[in-house]
DNA sequence: GAAAGTAGTTAGCTACGCTAATTATCGTAT
DNA sequence: ATACGATAATTAGCGTAGCTAACTACTTTC
């Protein structure tokens, strides 16, 4: 690959920009880290928690996928979330190795409400910000996205 | 303050970015999570280095808060820091009840490695982008910054 | 129906977070 | 000068989260 090349002023402006929006992003979310002591629930519980809400049932493997983490601590995760009565598992008819897990209403109820925290924790930063600059902020969430989508 | 404007319309821009903001900065993150396993360091230790390098010394009590984590919890990062010889600590001459960090530099070479893997992983994924989004996430992480400063 | 493969769990380790209690030093007030 | 309260840090002990290796229980394939 010829390291396709265009300025050295695009180069600079690239490695910046990457450079402060991995600065950025990480401060921005430390910020926000005190407001899920509240929950009751840890991080990792509380991330796989908004897969089943948000993406629907899934099976322990495919959570573990999802999550970055190895099956056996999948396995404790969920353990944990069903102690506390936030996830059921449901036995897959034609398949016996597998269940599918799927948030309980009230699981579903204290994920919204913590993420509910953060949002709002968030959006009191956010308050003193002009409509321009909010607009920036928005567009930059769409390329955001788009970068994580990009190929590695 | 008197609260000022509370149009339903600005209400609703804050909102919506308060939301995506918080989507896109985890997603972000979480896609250049794996780059961080080759450092051989935890994400804990690396944030710890990170303020080292980049704030300088430090006592123990004050990476504490800066990391937001307990004494007890530091003490620990530090002494695994320090039998990797990343940080060596220094007596204070005055008060002999502390010491400050500093990060060798044996440590700053594997936070700067560590921390060009990230940026570089994220480089690649913003390469797509015009100069002119380039420019509008430029301006992006200021606000990001700007916002994390704001009084809760 | 035996062998190979896949989903999940168990066991056992390290690291990270906490609180409570302890040690050592500092500052101050008597 | 000493005694007392405050502060910096460590130790002890607990729970959670991450891993690998080894196991069980099913499915698939030949």
């Amino acid at each position: 690959m010829p390291k396709s090349r265009a300025s050295p002023e695009r180069s600079t402006q690239v490695d910046r920009v990457a450079n402060r929006l991995h600065s950025a992003a990480i401060h921005l979310l430390r910020g926000l880290r005190v407001e899920d002591t509240l929950s009751g629930l840890t991080a990792p519980r509380m991330s796989v928690l908004s897969v089943l809400v948000f993406a629907g049932p899934r099976t322990l493997g495919e959570l573990a996928a999802a999550e970055q983490v190895r099956r056996p601590t999948m396995t404790r995760l969920i353990q944990g979330l069903e102690k506390d009565s936030l996830v059921r598992r449901q036995a897959d008819p034609t398949d016996g190795r597998v269940s599918r897990m799927h948030a309980t209403a009230k699981g579903r109820a204290l994920l919204l409400e913590g993420r509910a925290r953060r949002v709002a924790a968030l959006r009191k930063r956010l308050e003193g910000l002009s409509p321009r600059d909010l607009d920036t902020l928005d567009r930059a969430t769409e390329l955001m996205e788009r970068a994580v989508q990009a190929p590695a």
